[in-house]
RNA sequence: GCCCCCGUCGUCUAGCCUGGCCUAGGACGCCGGCCUUUCACGCCGGAAACGCGGGUUCAAAUCCCGCCGGGGGUGCCA
């Protein structure tokens, strides 16, 4: 079976890149009819923290995940220590005793000379009777995994291909910190073992630590797993995505009034091409469907929010259902101040306006003269309004009888007063949008005149008449 | 510096493995037109790319070599 898992750890919010892994893991998962774990990678506990971890539950949750294991990795460290022993009675890893200033200097020294850095190994070959009497002075001291010399990791990447690396390019690097903890390198390789864990699909900035593992995989005598290095989201300017281009959260698209349905898609299309046709728009069963990892793209992409827009256009507009479409709306209506409180009022709005605005913060400016109760209209309008005033008055005049039950009734409600007074479309509609809404442009006039009561539309533009005196 | 990854329109990409069907296709954005009560939506049309240099071949975006460019890593972060 296949098993898969995305690992955050809490020390931000969920990231528009972390995002995008987590749905490949997950689709993945889904398209075998496999597992999807969420687990929780808080070994650091000076960076790692509660609220971090819970609104990253909560945007992965609104995106529309759903996992079928969840750990977090702190309430694990029991677990870990068995395997640390393992690998130091077997000879795999060591104590180390240097401190933070002796491992500083060793890097700045390597810098001066202009020679890669590697741990120098001061601490690797310690006889039992140093380790004892420093560990009886109260020494602190870390892990260190033992690297073998000279030796080349392969392994075959589902994304990139054949990737290989030697190990001397990297010296004995630590596994458990001095103050007891594991790290990432350490606990990803144990939990994904023990978790039964078939393929990573992870960033690619993860390539470097790949063949650390795969020697830690060996040296516990476990079966290293597929690994898929996904390309990097990059911001405009070609370098990895991060919060000097703007928001890059899950969450902050959300308060923009994105749709999770709109971003999922979006995201996917970062770096993987529906293998038919031309189509780009798919819903999240249909993307489990066709999602392999075959069509994932091994180029980093530029993340747009143009193109983001256009198709949570796309799902406002045509793709979700009316209900879907009110429920999410329904939030940004209310923390606008607007009255909601008309179910199917609203519903009726949302429904004729849908292809107006591509998200919901577009939707509330738009919107706004169909739930305020009186509008003002700027100086500069009035003007021209002047010159319409016979228009208004012919307006209030049939408004009583006439039938506006419908935007097509509307039109033609309006196409008689065109046609009675002869004037041109434009100077009966203008006039009209300016005194219901006051602006020049927006949802069209007939939507608006057809949901608003007739008293509405007489308030409004007997108001504007008494204005203009 | 060292290691690794990547390089088709401004952006996301198809094509590359299995050379000719590529006068390089689609999408976003942009420009123009139509529709029309303005903007938008919709429809129609347009500009726009194989990083560079060598080779192999009758033929290269596609195969080989070199260069250049970009990105990532280089932590007692993940």
């Amino acid at each position: 079976m296949v098993v898969t898992r995305f690992a955050p750890s809490p020390t931000g919010y969920l990231h528009l890149g972390n995002a995008r892994t987590a749905i490949f893991s997950y689709l993945f998962a889904r398209h075998h009819g496999g597992k999807f774990i969420l687990r929780i990678e808080d070994t650091d506990r000076e960076r790692s923290k509660k609220e971090y971890e819970e609104s990253l539950v909560e945007d992965l949750r609104w995106l529309g995940l759903d996992w079928d294991e969840f750990y977090r990795q702190s309430e694990r460290f029991d677990i870990y220590r068995k395997y640390v022993d393992q690998l130091l009675e077997k000879g795999y890893a060591y104590p180390c005793f240097c401190t933070e200033e002796e491992l500083e200097r060793e890097r700045r020294e390597a810098e001066l000379k202009k020679i890669p850095y590697r741990y120098s190994g001061r601490c690797r070959n310690l006889t039992e009777r140093e380790v004892e009497r420093l560990k009886a002075e109260g020494r602190p001291y870390a892990i260190r995994f033992r690297v073998p010399d000279g030796r080349t990791v392969v392994f075959e990447d589902l994304i990139k291909g054949k990737i290989a690396i030697n190990v001397d390019d990297f010296g004995d690097f630590i596994i458990v910190r001095s103050d007891g903890t594991p790290t990432y390198n350490l606990v990803v390789v144990i939990d994904d073992a023990l978790m039964g864990v078939t393929h990573v699909l992870r960033g690619e900035d993860h390539i470097s630590n790949t063949p650390k593992q795969i020697l830690i995989y060996k040296a516990l005598g476990f079966e290293p797993p597929s690994f898929a290095h996904l390309p990097v989201i990059l911001g405009p300017d070609r370098s990895k995505l991060s919060k000097r281009h703007g928001a890059v959260s899950v969450a902050s698209y959300r308060e923009e009034g994105y749709l999770p349905e709109a971003l999922f898609n979006y995201l996917c299309l970062l770096g993987w091409t529906p293998p038919s046709g031309d189509r780009e728009v798919f819903l999240k069963e249909e993307l489990i469907e066709i999602f392999d990892l075959k069509d994932v793209n091994r180029s980093p992409a530029v993340f747009s929010v143009e193109k983001l827009r256009w198709m949570n256009g796309v799902y406002i507009r045509e793709v979700v259902s009316r209900e879907r479409l009110y429920e999410a709306a329904l939030p940004f209506l209310k923390e606008a101040g607007y009255p909601v409180e008309d179910r199917e009022y609203v519903m009726k709005v949302l429904e004729l306006t849908r292809d107006a605005y591509e998200t919901f913060k577009e939707m509330v400016i738009r919107l706004r003269p169909f739930f305020v109760d009186e509008v003002e209209i700027p100086e500069n309008l009035m003007n021209p309004l002047r010159d319409a005033r016979d228009v208004l008055s012919e307006f209030l005049k049939r408004l009583e009888g006439a039938d506006l039950s419908s935007p097509d009734k509307v039109k033609e409600f309006v196409k008689g007063i065109i046609r009675d007074m002869n004037l041109k479309p434009r100077q009966v509609w203008h006039p009209l949008r300016v005194a219901l809404t006051g602006e020049e442009e927006g949802v069209g006039v007939d939507i608006l005149m057809s949901v608003l009561p007739k008293e509405k539309l007489r308030s409004r533009v007997e108001r504007v008449l008494s204005c203009l005196g």
